[in-house]
DNA sequence: CCCTTTAAGCTTTTT
DNA sequence: GCTTAAAGGG
């Protein structure tokens, strides 16, 4: 039996304290917008808002909270945090999604529900760029598209990310011109299929069937509505047109309170087809109250101060952003590093690492290295540099794909196990895991439990005789091979919708195999591998978008210069976004660095420009804390 | 065939 | 903004 409390006598778990606008957005009754910059403490405020809505029972059982997000790992993120806050038991009413999952949810299992001109087959795919292009060239159609500018050229891309789901369903019943056409026969022939294509569907068609649906059957969206009374909606200021409609349809003129959190200051999605305005359009659409987060958990006091003059440049709004107590004053460095070539930058940079890493209290993993964009041109020399000196660093992209892959982690964790009995937190994953795949929940019978434990250990055992024998790729994939045989091929095929084609699964065991087999072979040690592939001593390198959440004791900005800022004059608004992230990512220390030679993508040497990039230069200056280190004769 | 013009990629996620 | 590759014109 739970116990509920009292609104007022209600207070954040875990010794968590909100600042006023915090606690306010936790217990406030209306729709709201939460500008939450840097470090305030988003995730917390939504995990401590659900806790608060679930132990005063505000949001009574059998209504639950829906939280969406854009990433997976992000929706995870929240769900644990909130599990851990208020328990096991009450988190089951806490339902965290993205975007997509959510929709695709919806019209998986209301497809009857769906008008059947545009009703999708129980089995459909997920579109490739390359379906859609076929089909395209099928219809052998030039596709300009008219907008307010006029007629103007759209190319493929472009017509697939920005017109094929611009427009609520249906699709126009009468077609005004070639492209409308084209559109209507691309969803039908995506939705039925053609006799060289199964039926193929992207994310954001997905998106618009589920908002089409919900908008033709009002039993459904009144059933959902009274379902979550609570929405949460996470990095609001990234939100698309066709998600927003989806929102809409959902839950405009409904009972259900919306929380949206986000950051203006933080808007670098625009080029990929975020809203313009949408903090106002949702304020005006749903009569949502603005509240503002003052706090800045994350960064020492001098890079607030920059923050403070970049964030005023951005929106014109001037914040008084508190730091975090445990902060001195004086605390937080900042400069910018002028080079006159990569080749000194690359030492000057690889030198300091190499320092900070000796001198101070810092591992790898407390400092990232940050690019614009083209991460491996702009840090090859750096990486190379650092591998002298028997410092790993490597750009996350390549393999943050297979690592955040669950039945990735699944292996990876049982190898873990089999040559380490003792590993507690794998233990309780991979046994979580085998619950799930057997079907067990929390009312299953304890012997059922303890019977799969005995198994595992059973299994564990034999594969660390495997292990002691193994000497080569092949050997490893063996033992890979009878992991997944174990977990049972057609169980994960099942459960994880990217295995439902086997060849994914097949590629994914080839991927893991010769990566790890890469670090095994040269640590000689099974876990060491592991932990050597998980990257736990190594330096990440990733692009502004990817920092987006991330935080790290020391940032270095590689590249503050006009070529790695090609598109300034198009988007000078987003690019100085961009450069707030960069900055924000910074818990003590920021370094930009600018070299007057660079060599580009194309392997070509060119001389570097500062004259748009002046502008963050001259910001920089004016908050009189960034120290500028010419490590050159300008 | 050669020279000029034009398109597309850079920055991303999702079952 | 700057590159490469493909397409277009004479």
């Amino acid at each position: 039996m739970i116990r509920y409390t009292n609104c007022d006598k209600w207070f954040p778990s875990d010794g968590i304290e909100l600042e006023d606008a915090a606690y306010d957005s936790v217990k406030t009754d209306t729709n709201c917008i939460v500008i939450a910059g840097p470090g305030a403490g988003k995730t917390e405020l939504l995990a401590q808002k659900a806790c608060y809505l679930l132990e005063t029972n505000k949001c009574p059982n059998p209504q639950k909270i829906l939280a969406i997000s854009f990433k997976k790992d992000a929706a995870r993120n929240l769900a644990e945090r909130v599990e851990k806050r208020c328990g096991k038991e009450l988190s089951k009413r806490f339902i965290s999604r993205t975007y997509y999952s959510f929709a695709k949810h919806l019209v998986d299992h209301f497809r009857m529900s769906i008008p059947e001109n545009y009703r999708p087959p129980a089995e459909y795919n997920i579109a490739s760029h390359d379906d859609i292009e076929s089909l395209i060239k099928h219809y052998d159609l030039p596709h300009d598209i008219e907008n307010e500018y006029g007629i103007h050229e759209v190319s493929t891309t472009e017509f697939i990310r920005f017109y094929l789901t611009k427009n609520m369903l249906p699709i126009y019943k009468e077609y005004n011109n070639i492209n409308e056409w084209l559109i209507g026969k691309v969803w039908h022939s995506l939705i039925n299929g053609e006799s060289w294509l199964t039926p193929s569907l992207t994310f954001p068609m997905i998106s618009r069937l589920a908002e089409y649906l919900l908008r033709s059957n009002p039993s459904i969206r009144k059933a959902l509505r009274m379902t979550y009374k609570y929405v949460f909606l996470d990095e609001f200021q990234d939100t698309t047109e066709v998600q927003y409609d989806l929102v809409k349809t959902a839950f405009l003129g409904s009972n259900s309170i919306l929380t949206a959190v986000g950051d203006d200051k933080q808007r670098i999605m625009n080029w990929a087809g975020a809203m313009e305005d949408i903090f106002n359009t949702y304020k005006n659409d749903f009569a949502a109250v603005q509240k503002e987060l003052i706090m800045n958990h994350r960064s020492a006091p001098r890079l607030v101060a920059i923050q403070k003059v970049i964030s005023h440049a951005i929106n014109g709004r001037v914040t008084d952003i508190k730091t975090n107590k445990k902060w001195n004053r004086e605390d937080g460095i900042c400069e910018n590093w002028i080079f006159d070539n990569e080749k000194e930058e690359a030492e000057i940079v690889c030198g300091s690492i190499k320092t900070w890493l000796e001198e101070e209290d810092i591992s790898p993993r407390d400092i990232c290295i940050i690019a614009k964009q083209n991460v491996d041109t702009y840090s090859k020399l750096i990486v190379e540099g650092l591998k002298l000196n028997n410092i790993k660093a490597r750009n996350e992209a390549n393999l943050q794909d297979l690592l955040s892959d669950e039945v990735a982690q699944a292996i990876l964790n049982i190898i873990i196990l089999s040559n380490d009995k003792q590993a507690p937190v794998q233990w309780v994953e991979v046994v979580e895991l085998f619950k799930m795949l057997k079907g067990y929940d929390d009312d299953s019978k304890e012997e059922k439990i303890i019977d799969l434990e005995m198994e595992l250990n059973k299994f564990l055992v034999e594969l660390k005789s495997s292990f002691e024998t193994t000497a080569n790729k092949e050997q490893l994939k063996e033992i890979i091979n009878r992991i997944i045989k174990y977990l049972g091929e057609s169980i994960i095929s099942g459960i994880f919708p990217q295995y439902k084609n086997l060849s994914n699964l097949y590629k994914l065991i080839d991927d893991l195999t010769s990566n790890l087999w890469k670090e095994y072979s040269e640590v000689m040690d099974w876990i060491q591998a592991v932990n050597e592939l998980k990257g736990v001593n190594s330096i990440p390198i990733m692009t502004i978008h990817k920092s987006k959440g991330l935080e790290y004791d020391t940032v270095i900005f590689v590249g503050l210069e006009d070529g790695a800022f090609w598109s300034f004059r198009q988007q000078q608004q987003e690019d100085m976004c961009a450069f707030f992230v960069a900055l924000s990512r910074a818990k003590r220390r920021a370094i930009f660095t600018f070299s007057n030679l660079r060599t580009d993508r194309f392997n070509r040497t060119r001389i570097q420009s500062r004259a748009q990039i002046r502008t963050f230069y001259d910001l920089l200056s004016e908050s009189q804390v960034v120290d500028e280190v010419a490590f050159t004769e300008m």
